[in-house]
DNA sequence: ACAATATAGTTCTAATGCGAACTATATTAC
DNA sequence: GTAATATAGTTCGCATTAGAACTATATTGT
C-alpha cells in the first residue's frame, strides 16, 4: 500500500511548528500579549492600518477570531478602528500611539529572541527549508487534485 | 542588524502546519470527529492503551487539554478508562471495540485522502524535508543556547 | 432601477489550548 | 518512618480556533 510514507513528514512539521509556537508565545506573553495580539500587532506596526480582511490574510487569523483578538486590543487601548473611506462595511484598524510604541518596544526584542534559535542555520539553508515549506503548502492548497469542477 | 533572516521560513512554517490541518481536519470532520478526538483514537487504534502522559507525548496535547478530549470520546463509548496496575494516580485509556471498529474504517480512509497531496514528493524529498524540520525543531527545544547546564 | 448574489464584519456555539492552582498518590531524603 | 518533593490527572479561567448563521453594504446582471 504504501500509503504512511508521508506521516514521519507531516509529523515533523506539526511538530517543528508547535515547538516554535512554544519558543515564541511564551517570550511574548512576557511582554504581557498572547501569541494571536501580538501577531496583530506585528502586522499593523509601521503601517497606516489596513481592513480586517487584510489583517485576517496576513496573520492567519480567521474572521471570526478576529472580532475578539481586536476587541480586547481596542479595550486595551492599543489600536483603533476608523470607517473605511471606500466601503461602508469594512473598517481601518490602526495602531494607537501606544500601541506603535509597543510595536517599537517588543517587536525588536522578540526578534533578538527568536534569532539565536537560528544560529545554526546558513541562509542558503533557511531558504531552501523555506521553498520546500512553500512546495508542501501549494500541494495542501490544491483543492482539485485529481477531479474535473465545474464552474465556480 | 540582519536580524530578520529567519522571518520568511518562519511563515512559511506556520502557513504549511495550517494548511495541512486545515486540509486534514476538514476530512476528519465528515467522519463526525475532530482533529484533537481523531488524534486520540489514531494513537490508541491497535494498541492495548496508555497513560494520560503517554497519549500527551504523542499527540503533543497538553494534560489540561486532555482531560476534556478523553472525556468526550468516554461520552461517545470510543473509549474508556481503566485503573493502571502499578500507579494509584494513573490511568490506562483504551479504545473501546465501537472505538476500534471506528479506528479502522476511518484511519485507512484518512491516510488514503491525505496520500494524494504528496503524490509530487519523492520518498527521498519528504525524508530530506523531515530531518530538517527536525533539525529544526531541535534548535527551538534547545533551551539553553548559550547557558552551560548543570546534572540533570 | 431592481433583483440576485457576493462580500466585510459581527455574533454564536462547541471544542481546543495553555498555564496555574489543586488533589491524590509516589518517590526521595534524612 | 516521616517530612519534603515530584508526578499523574483534574479543574479553572481566559483566549483562541473553526465554522455557521446573521446583518449591512457592494456589486453584478438584466
Amino acid at each position: 500500500m504504501r500509503n504512511k510514507r508521508f506521516m514521519p513528514l507531516v509529523r515533523a512539521l506539526i511538530e517543528c511548528a508547535q515547538s516554535f509556537e512554544r519558543c515564541s508565545s511564551a517570550h511574548v506573553r512576557e511582554l504581557g500579549l498572547t501569541a494571536a495580539q501580538f501577531d496583530i500587532i506585528a502586522t499593523l506596526g509601521n503601517t497606516e492600518g489596513m481592513s480586517c480582511k487584510e489583517l485576517g490574510a496576513k496573520t492567519l487569523i480567521t474572521k471570526g477570531t478576529m472580532t475578539g483578538v481586536l476587541d480586547r486590543l481596542e479595550k486595551k487601548g492599543l489600536l483603533s478602528r476608523h470607517d473605511a473611506p471606500d466601503d461602508g462595511r469594512s473598517w481601518i484598524t490602526r495602531l494607537t500611539r501606544k500601541g506603535q510604541a509597543l510595536f517599537d518596544d517588543t517587536f525588536p526584542a522578540h526578534l533578538a529572541h527568536l534569532g539565536p534559535y537560528f544560529a545554526k542555520f546558513s541562509d542558503a539553508e533557511l531558504n531552501t527549508m523555506r521553498e520546500q515549506l512553500s512546495r508542501l503548502r501549494a500541494a495542501f492548497e490544491s483543492h482539485d487534485l485529481t477531479d474535473a469542477r465545474s464552474a465556480p
